[in-house]
RNA sequence: GCCCCCGUAGCUCAGUGGAUAGAGCACAGGAUUCCUAAUCCUGGUGUCGCAAGUUCGAUCCUUGCCGGGGGCACCA
């Protein structure tokens, strides 16, 4: 509704310009948007404001001029007000709204789709969280903020892929091997002093019981360093099988696994490294080799390759983004932890330095997570080991609310995951609240069902929707396409969250004040329709959130 | 010291270069012989952290300051 009001003002001014009555301007910027109150229409547009300095005109009489041209030529435009300063107010005819229910009604699950995006080939990396340990709860933000992007990208027409990195080389993974060992031998009545910056969680000493029931007695002989190979072998594959479990039981998908040791295999690093070189871009420095990331805006230098001959995090990580830019993606979006923001200009200068455009690249940081039982915070550290799980997390609240509660503040902003509100079966808890919605049209539905009704758009009048509740209700879904297509544009997943709490609200309100099945046969027949749609577009929006659209609760 | 994010109702948070700044919770009262009461309705509160600047117009943009969090590695 709101892309055929903009058309028909561009039309307009275009007409204007021709006749005259005003001169040539841009029309790239004309902004509609829904006004804070009804009283000042559906829409509005501050145009004629916006217009009135640059031809020197008042805004009043710009906005005159559209209005009587505009007020000609509409079959949808009810009338056009000028208000205020000079906003351009826009009133719908009432029945032009009912005409979304047939929209909705042709195109069901793909209602809210679009081709936005033009089909142009996005990533979105995220999770990418190192096989060395289950996937705690600030990683299942990243993995409900991600997958729900990739989904709303993806229904905004982009061709989007969900990719998950993995950190599979160095210290870190022979860390994991080495406390794995640790564990085994202690097994065995081997007193062994466990490494220092080892990885202390309980799941270490079941992969080494693990361990032993394959291997039995046999490693404690072998070389420390090939026990050590073996042990980190088999503790990364066990690890990152459980971190796909969980991620599936978290209706998070992936297209693509992406292993670093693959880079090194297709000898991607030393390519890369080659390319720093040719351009001059690198440069030798107290025996270490550095990026000149400060010619593209980092504020110093940065290393590639350490003094002891090992490569720093940042060189392979710039051989991957490489390789996605090889991959033609025209936006890569990266979802990183917030305490990773520091790492967001060097890896600008890589992508630029790499001869892509800086705008394709997009760091999406997310904000810290803290869980709250019983109103008191639960404390956490990764390094003791002391950590809440994702899947304890999915266990306890279910992964419907988890990914809910991840997806209703900002990413931007920190998350107070309430445990105890998140089990609530009640009207504190959104998630069910909306869900609840669902379930009650689906009711209505099967009540209608029986009674040999159901939806028929055929024989539906539904001009006897284009008033009061019935037409409050029709303005929210008639919204939704222009939600997907904003929180595509502008990367916000949290705004669908706000907008199905917005629509169970109308609904409910809706619900207690109309009945649906009533002794008038047409408007019952006309509700059907109303209620159906309302519930294909909840089950699109819960579906873009990964949560399920329950028919009884 | 430098950098990033946040600061909006009692609490948790949305929001916008524009018109009277919104929701949920909490608190109080009310609604169901009828499609699921996991529901709805009625109540009111704001120095949009502070100050200056840009603008016809700033809560929004710029700068400085205050407060909270995070980051400043030849770690990953």
């Amino acid at each position: 509704m709101k892309e055929k009001i903009i058309s028909l003002l561009k039309q307009t001014i275009e007409e204007l310009v021709q006749a005259e009555r005003i001169p040539e301007c841009n029309m790239d910027t004309i902004t509609v948007t829904t006004p804070p109150n009804k009283e000042f229409g559906d829409f509005a547009s501050n145009l004629a404001m916006t217009m009135a300095s640059k031809i020197k005109k008042p805004p009043r009489e710009i906005a005159k001029a559209i209005k009587e041209k505009m007020e000609a030529m509409g079959d949808i435009i009810e009338r056009i007000d000028i208000a205020g300063p000079g906003f351009i107010n826009f009133y719908i005819k009432p029945v032009m709204w009912t005409s979304v229910l047939n929209d909705i009604h042709d195109q069901k699950e793909l209602y809210g789709t679009s081709s936005f995006g033009r089909g142009k080939k996005v990533q979105v990396e995220f999770v990418s969280a190192n096989p060395t340990g289950p996937l705690h709860i600030g990683h299942g933000r990243g993995a409900a903020v991600g997958d729900t992007l990739v989904r709303i990208l993806s229904a905004a027409g982009f061709d989007v892929e969900a990719e998950y990195y993995i950190n599979d080389v160095g210290n870190q993974m022979n860390n994991l091997g080495l406390s794995v060992l640790s564990r085994y031998r202690e097994l065995f009545g081997n007193e062994i002093s466990f490494p220092e910056q080892g990885y202390k969680g309980d799941y270490i000493k079941d992969l080494a019981s693990d361990l032993s029931k394959i291997h039995g007695e046999s490693l404690l002989k072998e070389d420390t360093s090939k026990a050590v190979e073996i042990c980190r072998q088999f503790a990364s594959r066990a690890i990152l099988e459980e971190i796909k479990d969980d991620l599936q039981d978290f209706n998070v998908s992936f297209d693509h696994f992406f292993s670093e040791s693959t880079l090194y295999e297709n000898n991607e690093v030393d390519a890369m490294l080659g390319y720093m070189k040719e351009k001059g871009l690198s440069y030798e420095d107290e025996g270490a080799l550095w990026f000149k990331t400060s010619n593209f805006g980092d504020e110093k230098d940065r290393v590639l390759r350490k003094q002891d001959g090992t490569l720093t995090y940042f060189a392979p990580d710039i051989a991957y983004h490489k390789d996605k830019i090889e991959r033609g993606f025209t936006q890569i979006i990266d979802i990183w932890g917030a305490d990773h923001h520091g790492y967001v200009p060097r890896m600008k200068a890589a992508i630029e330095a790499l001869g892509a455009d800086k705008e394709c690249f997009h760091a999406l940081l997310i904000q810290l997570v803290s869980l709250i039982r019983q109103g008191k915070p639960v404390q956490m550290s990764t390094r003791s080991g002391e950590f809440i799980t994702l899947k304890e997390i999915i266990d306890e609240v279910g992964k419907d609310v988890a990914r809910y509660f991840f997806l209703m503040r900002r990413c931007d902003s920190q998350l107070v995951f309430d445990l105890d509100l998140a089990k609530k079966k009640s009207d504190e808890n959104p998630v069910y609240y909306i869900q609840y919605a669902h379930a009650r049209i689906c009711s209505i539905l099967a009540n209608a069902a029986e009674q040999g009704m159901t939806p028929d758009m055929e024989t539906a009048a539904l001009g006897l929707l284009a008033d009061g509740e019935d037409l409050e209700l029709i303005k929210v879904i008639a919204a939704y396409p222009d939600v997907v297509t904003g929180c595509a544009a502008d990367l916000e997943p949290h705004r669908i969250a706000f907008y199905l709490l917005e629509l169970a609200t109308a609904f409910h309100r809706f619900y207690n004040k109309s009945r649906v099945i009533s002794d008038d046969g047409r408007m019952t027949k006309a509700r059907l329709v109303l209620i159906s749609a309302v519930r294909q577009v909840l089950a699109n929006a819960l579906a873009l959130m990964g949560i399920d659209a329950p028919e009884s609760m």
